[in-house]
DNA sequence: CTGAAAGCGCTAACAT
DNA sequence: ATGTTAGCGCTTTCAG
């Protein structure tokens, strides 16, 4: 009889007919999935690991093109695609431990998660993304120091010296403000650090002390907390002449909140984002474009991909674009702020 | 040993530690999620089903908010979600067979879906999110006729009598053109048929017949879709003041391209969508809201909610709300329009 | 083509 | 407090 279900060829049509239809008269609803899934040792789904709630992820635009892609790369496997409730507040992770999958992606967690132990503990493939950069796990990522250094050279041509960033939370506990080296150097969020690496290495390059360059990290990702972040940033150090945040969402409520208190955009100050996302564009924010969905899709391909059984772990790394928009202009002095040009 | 791992309570704190050590060194990876289903017959994840390519499902924004809704539901019973490739071209439903859940929500498919009778078949409970209206299954939606219904007396308080509309697909067969009257009453898709109902009932109310108002069907839910109907409804009935679109996004494509054909809006002729996403605030589209995320949300609590051993089916009618926007004014008359006012 | 049986890894009930 | 066992429903293998 499983047979009538599994192997439509082994038998006569006329047969198979007859066998289901009494199957169905019986009330037989078919064949248990979880308990195939026992026998056959495979699940269909792949499961998706987030650092934040299940439903942030539908309100962050970068995240949805990640979606989008991974959604098509289990698609075109037959697969299903499981979104796992972690709360990153919680360290329950029990919901890692009964998820019914045949692998995980892990996406942009920090490297101290313990739902990122927890999937590294069970005995299916995983695929990381972005974050962290763990050396025996298969990736997918950009070079995020490669990406914002172009966007840094592009302001320090403009001529910008006195610069301020806002970044994303760098550690799993909170902190709204001033990022020290030390925080910065400790990130446990691999991105973030590596973006500011890079912008403390760009900007050595033209004598600029990384120390001196006031870096404010904001634990929530919304608009709000760009523009309560520029506010701290124009108040600690009105000489800044350019604001650079690590995400376009940081960057789109920055823009507002500047323009809110006066001063234009980017004649008064210039400010960059990083991301991409469409909003970004449609404002013409100065920012670095990396295919989200792409990324979504490499990820989802590697996971699923026959040729699993090389001993090193693949890594895919994507291109980026920078995206000169309007937001970013040649400094005005101080002097010239002040009394005009 | 299984004590252990799920009931760290009967047995002392200092033999678990013991247990579960020797456990990891000999390699034992934790209980196996899938054995640990079929014997507690729980899977601990909810099953969506969608009309759509999932990954399409990321790209409306509508959907996007009833994920979020079902994803944060999900969320707080510490369910999965998992996401079913169900290929609205294919037939097959393998996926639907082979998904390992505890409940499916089904959301906004045809009336004659194989992928929907496949869940029915299942021994597990469903939820139906907006259509179809089958009176056996718990189901959560809106009130599709009242809501347009107050739409449509808004546009013909304004004066507008000669109208045509731009629906989405009617049934599983492509059809991007004219849709009989036929065609619309047997409809599969019970929204799209109950917004076209309850509009030739609103204008038949002040004596318009409806076999002479211009239905365009589309078959994919794109911008692009409502930019080209529009252009058909205009050459088709020149005399029109007022179209009608049942989504945002027909709505957004037909307002740009009615705009690139260098007519005004409203002046020229009157625009609305339904659904209330944000960028149809943004523009300022009349419409009407509603609320797609409270949608996923009351599916989820529905499906996972305890009571769930009532006899008969529960029913979730949520509300909507008219939002009178800049793009629908006074109609103008044809003299009007060629001769000036 | 059909039937019987083993066993996937677990949990819950029962026995010690 | 710990050990033992039946069986969840399926697929696969082997014997008829």
């Amino acid at each position: 009889m499983s047979n009538a279900y599994n192997r439509p060829d082994q038998l006569s049509p006329e047969l198979r007919k007859r066998v289901l239809d009494t199957a169905r008269r019986l009330g037989y609803p078919g064949p248990d999935p979880v308990a195939r899934s026992l026998r056959t040792r495979k699940a269909g789904a792949v499961g998706l690991l987030l650092t934040e709630n299940l439903s942030y992820a539908f309100r962050d635009p970068a995240a949805v093109g990640f979606l989008e892609g991974l959604a098509l790369a289990c698609e075109d496997a037959g697969h299903g695609l499981l979104l796992i409730p972690a709360n990153p507040e919680h360290e329950d992770v029990a919901a890692v431990h009964s998820a019914g999958v045949d692998g995980f992606v892990v996406y942009s967690v920090p490297d101290d998660d313990p739902h990122l132990a927890a999937v590294m503990e069970r005995p299916v493939p995983a695929v990381i993304c972005d974050q962290p950069n763990l050396s025996e796990v298969d990736r997918v990522g950009i070079d995020d120091g490669a990406a914002i250094k172009g966007l840094a050279r592009h302001l320090i041509e403009l001529g910008h010296r006195k610069i301020g960033v806002i970044c994303m939370r760098l550690a799993r506990t909170r902190n709204d403000g001033p990022a020290s080296s030390e925080r910065q150097v400790n990130a446990h969020f691999h991105v973030q650090r590596a973006r500011l690496a890079a912008l403390s290495e760009a900007f050595a390059e033209v004598g600029v002390d990384w120390e001196q360059v006031p870096v404010i990290e904001r634990f929530d990702h919304t608009p709000e907390s760009g523009g309560s972040a520029a506010a701290q940033l124009m108040e600690l150090d009105p000489e800044i002449t350019a604001v650079m945040c690590t995400s376009d969402i940081l960057a789109l409520g920055a823009l507002s909140e500047v323009r809110r208190q006066g001063r234009r955009v980017p004649q008064d100050l210039t400010i960059t984002g990083f991301d991409g996302i469409d909003d970004a564009e449609r404002v013409g924010l100065t920012t670095v474009r990396q295919p989200v969905m792409e990324k979504g899709r490499a990820a989802g391909r590697l996971l699923l991909d026959a040729g699993e059984s090389t001993g090193k772990p693949r890594e895919v790394v994507l291109d980026t674009q920078l995206v000169p928009g309007s937001t970013a202009g040649a400094p005005r002095s101080v002097e010239e702020r002040w009394f005009g040009p």
